[in-house]
RNA sequence: GUGAGCGUAGCUCAGCUGGUAGAGCUCCAGACUGUGGAUCUGGAUGUCGCGGGUUCGAAUCCCGUCGCUCACCCCA
């Protein structure tokens, strides 16, 4: 016998996904992609590992992503590379790369994937996670700030995700903000004394964080504080506006938060989260913004953007908590059809051309790997959830006549033994019992 | 990076002030020789996270360490 031998873990911050979990992501990425499809925008899949001075100059060379939770390694040519912790700048730098431009008009793109950052894990946080994001390029019209927030609604309600807020805020443009600011720490300078201890480091070092702080005990001075919304230029106010009026046409509610801040440099304008109740501490589901600059920023001909990135990890999280408090059944294990059950030797034969047959027409089945009793299979199968037995013995073989059984009405017919009729009969029988769920797609 | 809580059977956990490890679920077998989900009966499984210390004796107390979780920070 070998000593104990220490098993190796998944690395901190990352996990996996097993399925009945994957189950439901299948769902909430179908639904996505339906969703984004019907809205015109086009899937784009671009490398998980990027330079890193892709993101130093698009997230921001000192905002946190960049200092402290980026994984950055030298490659062996002494190429620093670093293992995407967002994807809207790997998509804006391949619309630059492949001069997208030049087809003029609006590219609309979307992506899934994993993305990484190097936090502290806690609740609906990881090391490695997972986000589906949607960019439109090549337009600054309002009109695609809501067309797009509208979506986003539209994906939520289709998941049947309840309890959700939609933040809204402009951060201005390079034209207003930097005013703002200025106000914004003069405005500091008297307060900071009476603010907890973080927000009077963040006075200094992020004075935009400030807006955001929870502590109770602030919110009566972050009240009085001067809003970026006052210091707008004019364009600015404009498309807030525009931005606002559209939402309301097509029926979006969302809320004003003039401090709601984000964390990436790139932002212009409209900004814009969605957080749900189910979550915790990390309750932003979705956020994302105008970034008018970014293009240029990385050496692109000016292209403005608009888009978002939804927290699939957060996202599955709080629609596995909706569903299980209405009366919507989660996706199950998949259950196959039918279940093969066989008796003695002989029947194998049989069985396995049968299980092959069925399975050719995208049937699924399963079939019993060793002559069990009856007794057994039939405990098998329903333990698996098939929702039919075909039953194959020597009395099944020599009648030329197999027993059907529905698992669960027990109901138990008897099907000539040709694939093409065993087919027909399933085909016939699950055909009676419609009713499709419409959040989980399965028949029940 | 900081703080707190928690690591006992495959899962959920009990085991109080130290006396040599248990329940429920699951799993397996039988009652019931070709008809499942119920019930009953029986059975299986543990480096008590790891290392050290105190003690006649440690799952229990102390120290260290690793892991997980939640929160801060920040964000999806």
């Amino acid at each position: 016998m070998p000593k104990h031998i220490e098993p190796i873990q998944s690395v901190k911050g990352t996990r996996d996904l097993l399925p009945p979990e994957t189950e439901l992501w299948q769902r909430v990425e179908e639904e996505a992609r339906r969703v984004f499809q019907a809205y015109g925008f086009r899937e784009i899949r671009t490398p998980i590992l990027e330079a890193t001075a892709l993101f130093a100059r698009s997230v921001g060379a000192d905002t946190d992503i960049v200092t402290k939770e980026m994984y950055t390694f030298q490659d062996r040519d002494e190429e620093s590379l670093t293992l995407r912790p967002e994807a809207t700048a790997s998509v804006v730098r391949a619309y630059i790369e492949h001069r997208l431009y030049h087809e003029g008009g609006l590219h609309k793109l979307y992506y899934l994937g994993p993305m990484f950052r190097r936090d502290r894990p806690q609740k609906g946080r990881y090391r490695q996670f997972y986000q589906m994001g949607a960019e439109v390029l090549g337009s600054d019209h309002p009109a695609i700030d809501v067309e797009t927030i509208e979506m986003l609604v539209l994906l939520l309600e289709r998941l049947a995700l309840q309890e959700f807020t939609l933040l809204l805020n402009s951060v201005g443009c390079p034209r207003c903000r930097p005013e703002y600011l200025k106000v914004l720490r003069r405005a500091l300078e008297e307060v900071r004394a009476n603010l907890c201890a973080d927000c009077q480091r963040r006075a200094v070092t992020n004075p935009l964080r400030v807006l955001d702080c929870k502590v109770e005990a602030d919110q009566p001075i972050i009240e009085r504080l001067p809003r970026m919304v006052d210091y707008l230029c004019m364009e600015c106010r404009q498309h807030l506006e525009a931005v606002k009026s559209g939402l309301q046409d097509s029926g979006v509610a969302y809320q004003d938060v003039p401090r709601l801040v984000r964390g990436l440099d790139y932002y212009t304008r409209t900004t814009f989260e969605i957080t749900s109740g189910a979550l915790g501490a990390q309750n932003a589901i979705l956020g994302g913004g105008r970034y008018d600059g970014l293009s240029e920023m990385l050496g692109g001909p000016p292209a403005p953007g608009f888009g978002f990135a939804i927290g699939e990890d957060r996202l599955a999280l709080a629609v596995k908590e909706a569903w299980e408090k209405q009366p919507i059944e989660a996706p199950r294990a998949r259950r196959p059809l039918a279940y093969i059950a066989w008796m003695g030797d002989a029947a194998l034969g049989a069985a396995a051309k049968l299980a092959r047959e069925l399975r050719r027409q995208n049937l699924s089945i399963e079939i019993s790997y060793q002559p069990n009793k009856l007794k057994r299979a039939l405990g098998t199968a329903s333990k698996i959830g098939a929702r039919f037995t075909v039953i194959i013995g020597e009395g099944e073989l020599a009648s030329g006549r197999y027993q059907v059984k529905d698992m669960g009405t027990g109901q138990q017919d008897e099907v000539e033994a040709d694939p093409g009729k065993v087919a027909a009969y399933l085909h016939e029988k699950t055909a009676k019992r419609e009713g499709s769920n419409p959040a989980t797609g399965e028949r029940t």
